[in-house]
DNA sequence: CTGTTAGCGCCTTCAT
DNA sequence: ATGAAGGCGCTAACAG
């Protein structure tokens, strides 16, 4: 049984207030009572109670983050971000997980929302005002890569799926590839789309309309080393492959290697997201880098400013990360 | 503003206690009052405060997770695993990471403390009655891969970190390798000590006292990267490395291919863990499989049984998952 | 400066 | 079967 704000007071010989007072500087109290009532707190291990805290209106310190999944190296990075700019503020992350369904999203919603001062949500498939509305009206909640419509009352932490995509599919038109296919992601995800149109958009820039093909995927590993069958099969055989992500590009690259197809040298293979693990995959990928850490630590920045009321928060925002090609060795100009 | 029990209670025209038991169905209520508030709380969006509630004593529902890293493809898969059984019984995972060092770990448990029914602890660097001591007495405790002794009043799920490299290396050895080299996790690592004396062992049963070697490196893809140039001055060269775990082998291989070496043409490398990617590297990588997503889930619904003091959940007990070597092409018998 | 008191929202005796 | 009242631990008025 922990000790209570009386045990302390007892000990101390002072009233429950004058603990109080002495342990959050609230009022003035005498320095000789002050240090004893810390004095005793320390011994007796005081704390104040966090549920009486709640109680009466306080924070509860907590933000809740709600993910689409977990089990992907994005959302570590995402969350290392998160986690350490949480620890900074001295706060911390109650984390709810595979909401890509609105019941669950709805339920997690529920579940938390007395449990944290504010959140942050990354929902890709589903609208930024829906998920706003299920998390209820005045809660403090930062988006992270959501679709988000003009009226949204919320900071939005997006990065640039589209441009990404377009640079990344204009670098490879650069170098001599016409037939160049892409290995979307899940047709029900906002960033997959907005991926695909970046393609889309580079390529009928190019006049190479054409030559436009898709293959169906869904952000999985699987389904990138499962596209190069189908690939392998078009005519004419492209001569690079743009995967939605890096994990799929990854599935591509172990395909093409049990196939006995040399990357870059008969087909380049690019990714999306800059993942760690993408500078050590084989050969190394060329891919298009989202500052994810970053885009965490910023969120989790923002709202605690806007829990906090600083002054200078002001008014809600859309930031949009730009998303920067990186080249390396998987990609190379067309023989 | 949420509803309280006082607005439902003034809305349907009975007391608060009425609305209490009805919600709860703590005593008898007539049926058509229960309707009444049961349909009013509905209405209103009445759901009791849970600060109240902790107030009354009774439980969070929350579950603290306590891991030192979270950057990191082993600790989303383990957070998968505790995410899916959590969801399951109904409670929800609050999570902080980067507890490598005692003094953060303690910050973190304190914070934790009154907030969680019980905790999953992960500290490979802490031993567990140490990590048990921070946490309080009596707090319901699950941990996993953390080095305990005998007393530790807790459940354990560990893995067989030891056994698990004894077989890998062992396996080598079988295949006519002499030479083998092992990448090792850092120094301070509980487990990273175990997988090298798995190692270890299986060298010396071999007789191959005299060829072992030794890298130091601590678990990262960069370590297993740059580890490689050291490894190749070895006279003679060695012909097979493990690394002391997957992401570490990643890096060799990467290194390796730069070098322009064949694996496993020219040397063999394995990992340790059996990440999901670790199916998809250049060449697949054989490694020795951690079911850290079962493990998890079953760290959740034991830690759970002992919070809702389910008859069936007996004594404390160490569990120690086998760790199966998964052979793959990145190691081939010594040419 | 310091002590007393009134709640925060809820469950739980204790009466009725 | 139902209502009234006490109290969980704490802070913030309100008195001195």
């Amino acid at each position: 049984m922990p000790a209570t704000i009386h045990d302390v007071a007892r000990q101390a010989g002072v009233s429950i207030s004058t603990v109080s007072r002495g342990m959050n500087g609230t009022s003035p109290v005498k320095s000789d009572k002050r240090d004893l009532v810390l004095q005793v707190a320390e011994e007796l291990g005081y704390e104040p109670n966090t549920a009486a805290l709640s109680l009466l209106g306080k924070k509860t310190g907590g933000i809740g983050v709600l993910l689409p999944f977990i089990t992907d190296e994005f959302f570590s990075d995402l969350l290392g971000g998160l986690d350490a700019a949480a620890q900074e503020a001295d706060r911390f992350l109650v984390i709810s997980t595979s909401h890509l369904k609105v019941e669950e999203f709805r339920r997690a919603a529920k579940a938390f929302r007395q449990r944290v001062d504010g959140f942050v949500v990354m929902a890709p498939e589903l609208k930024g005002a829906q998920a706003a509305l299920m998390l209820g009206a005045g809660v403090p909640t930062v988006f992270i890569n959501t679709q988000v419509e003009e009226t949204l009352q919320a900071d939005v932490f997006n990065f640039d799926n589209y441009g990404g995509m377009y640079r990344l599919t204009k670098h490879l038109i650069e170098q001599g590839h016409t037939d160049v296919v892409h290995v979307r992601g899940p047709e029900s995800a906002w960033d997959a789309s907005e991926r695909a149109r970046g393609y889309r958009d580079a390529m009928r820039e190019a006049g190479l309309d054409a030559h436009m093909r898709f293959v169906q995927g869904n952000y999985t590993r699987q389904a990138g080393y499962e596209s190069v069958a189908e690939i392998l099969e078009m005519e004419p055989r492209p001569t690079a492959i743009v995967a939605a992500n890096d994990y799929c590009a990854t599935g591509v690259l172990s395909a093409l290697h049990e196939a006995g197809i040399e990357v870059p040298g008969d087909i380049s293979v690019c990714g999306f997201d800059g993942l760690a693990s993408s500078q050590y995959t084989v050969p190394p990928l060329t891919t298009a880098s989202v500052p994810i850490r970053q885009i965490g630590e910023r969120a989790i920045r923002r709202l605690v400013g806007r829990l906090e009321e600083r002054e200078n928060v002001g008014a809600y925002a859309l930031e949009t990360a730009k998303v920067e090609v990186v080249d390396r060795q998987s990609a190379a100009p067309k023989s």
